[in-house]
DNA sequence: GGCTGGCACTCCGCATGAGTGAGTGCCAGT
DNA sequence: ACTGGCACTCACTCATGCGGAGTGCCAGCC
């Protein structure tokens, strides 16, 4: 069945009298506060029909109707319009990011901003390794036999891993390594540069094979290997916020959020510049099922290098939501593009 | 008045048994448990006495007794004997921390290993870069007006910097810059760099002058003003654990928790290698009133690079979290010292 | 003098029960 | 197709009652 104009109406008012209230609203109160133009007995009926399709629930008999997440899902699709943000709250976000030193302050500050507009968790995933270029590839003599081996990318994240050679290495051929690995990989995609580092290994002076040969294992791990993603996360304490929101079932979500691997998880596959929304049931994730997750991905232009997103109850503010996550996303991706 | 050997027996086994049941404790129970030669009667008298002295409190009328912060303090101070870690408990530590591979890594474990043997939050600010010394300083060119400025730590902590130049600097200059300022403060503490840089501005070749004085501020910078010390935290999720423990509470914790500078103020002034225990009240953080702290510095040797601890319910197991701090600092300790 | 057994008392926690009110479902009427 | 009316359900609140754990105090005992 159909559903027509006016049962929809009344699941949008629901949805958003219940995210404003967290109570299960009535038929009474529904008609007063948006004006429906019929009486409580005939909202009743469209009622009776929206449960019958899973959109609605009561709690218990004789309580007001509470969404599904049936029902939030067809409110995000089709029934909320989105709610652009204002003068006022552009210039916050500018304000908040203004001043920012290098990557770390500027993923930390993201997180934090993401945290205040929403009012909820915020997730903001680390510029990935692997989706950028190599800017510079910078060796380090730390003794005769060490090299700090850095890494630059062109995102400014900066990675460094220790090398232990084999034998020593003067000075000379350290400058000699390093030009050569430079000329080979600066510019390249990450992902590109297996194969490259595989050829340098013949192409490199013979002397320095040895040297190449302990360095290449490790500039494999750091250009590839390395799954570890960094997270940054921020807003918990809005977790224990509503009234009675996860009172119990608050510690498995908080154990979720310290678990980086389920993090990532939330990011797997974010979409360029799409929003993405996950309602409760929806999420893969377990110990997650009673939460939403609103994210995106970001970077400079229509490149994505990363995720973010919120993580909240699933009866949250979702035109709200989206449209701050849309927002962050947007102007730190343009942050990254200028460099 | 003096408390004779009994009554401080009875306040030990009040503790022990609050701890581990977290239900006020009577003085018939108490016999029972904890082999006191003497009747529950008794025992009253004495718990009269101590709650008289405020080591002890009744939540009501007609319930048992609960230990005060005061009653906390004098258990920490004076009765609990300390609990030395297992062997097996050692090298679970050994285990968790072998593979780390780099500063970021190490940390990461080590709040996470903290937060899991004690059951508790865990907190471990990353080594000051005020408190260690210079090991090199890396200039990689990215643009010919650019610099990125890379510092090493004897810690192992790497931090990096954007500068921009006034002019262009050719390659050789770089690397001619690159000596100069290597030469005068590799090797140096921190702290007593600022006077050097400044006479490097006098000393550097003339025609680097511009391109020093650029450099001289981010470097000042760096090596000193920058007060944002990083921090990680782990074990969120152990504040949800206890049955009524912070409900309600819990939000204003969260918050702290997630102010860096809140936590900061937890190490202000660690002592070398020893523990230092904050019992509720004394804690000068408002929010933090409800909560213990027991926290020590570490570092190679007997040099303190900075602090760790955890932060859990004032009702919480203090021999053993002691123990499991002291233990972890130590090895982490090590693994400083040798590189 | 310090310890003990006994006893009256307090008060929390829990269960029971009645009253209230918001909300529903259904039906007959327009 | 909508509305008004009506009986019904059920969570919530409050008062009442009861059992039990624990205390404080006192008189007696070693």
């Amino acid at each position: 069945m159909a559903l027509d104009d006016r049962k929809l109406d009344v699941l949008r008012a629901i949805v958003e009298d219940y995210v404003a209230t967290q109570e299960p609203v009535g038929s009474k109160a529904l008609v007063e506060r948006h004006h429906l133009r019929v009486s409580p007995a005939t909202v009743r009926n469209d009622m009776a029909v929206l449960e019958e399709e899973g959109y609605i629930r009561q709690p218990h008999t004789s309580a007001g109707r509470v969404p599904t997440d049936r029902g939030y899902r067809l409110f995000v699709d089709r029934l909320s319009r989105v709610k652009p943000m204002s003068q006022a709250e552009r210039r916050a976000i500018e304000r908040f990011m203004l001043g920012a030193v290098d990557l770390d302050d500027v993923v930390h500050r993201t997180v934090r901003l993401l945290a205040q507009l929403t009012r909820q968790v915020a997730v903001v995933q680390y510029p990935s390794l692997s989706r950028s270029r190599v800017r510079h590839l910078e060796l380090v003599p730390l003794s005769t036999t060490r090299l700090m081996l850095v890494m630059i990318a062109d995102t400014g994240r900066v990675d460094q891993r220790l090398v232990e050679l084999p034998d020593t290495l003067p000075a000379d051929d350290v400058a000699d390594l390093r030009r050569q690995i430079n000329e080979k990989l600066a510019g390249c995609r990450l992902t590109d540069t297996p194969p490259l580092v595989e050829a340098l290994l013949d192409e490199v002076t013979p002397t320095l094979r040895p040297a190449m040969t302990a360095l290449s294992t490790v500039l494999l791990e750091t250009l590839v290997e390395r799954k570890e993603e960094r997270i940054a996360l921020a807003g918990t304490a809005n977790l224990a916020r509503g009234p009675m929101d996860f009172q119990g079932t608050l510690r498995p979500i908080l154990e979720a959020l310290e678990e980086e691997v389920v993090l990532l998880k939330l990011f797997g596959e974010v979409e360029p510049s799409s929003m993405r929304v996950l309602i409760g049931d929806e999420n893969e994730i377990e110990d997650l099922r009673a939460t939403s997750v609103v994210s995106t991905g970001y970077g400079p232009g229509t490149i994505v290098v990363g995720g973010m997103g919120v993580l909240g109850p699933t009866r949250m503010d979702y035109p709200g939501t989206i449209a701050a996550v849309r927002a962050v996303a947007r102007y730190v991706g343009d942050l990254l593009a200028q460099g």
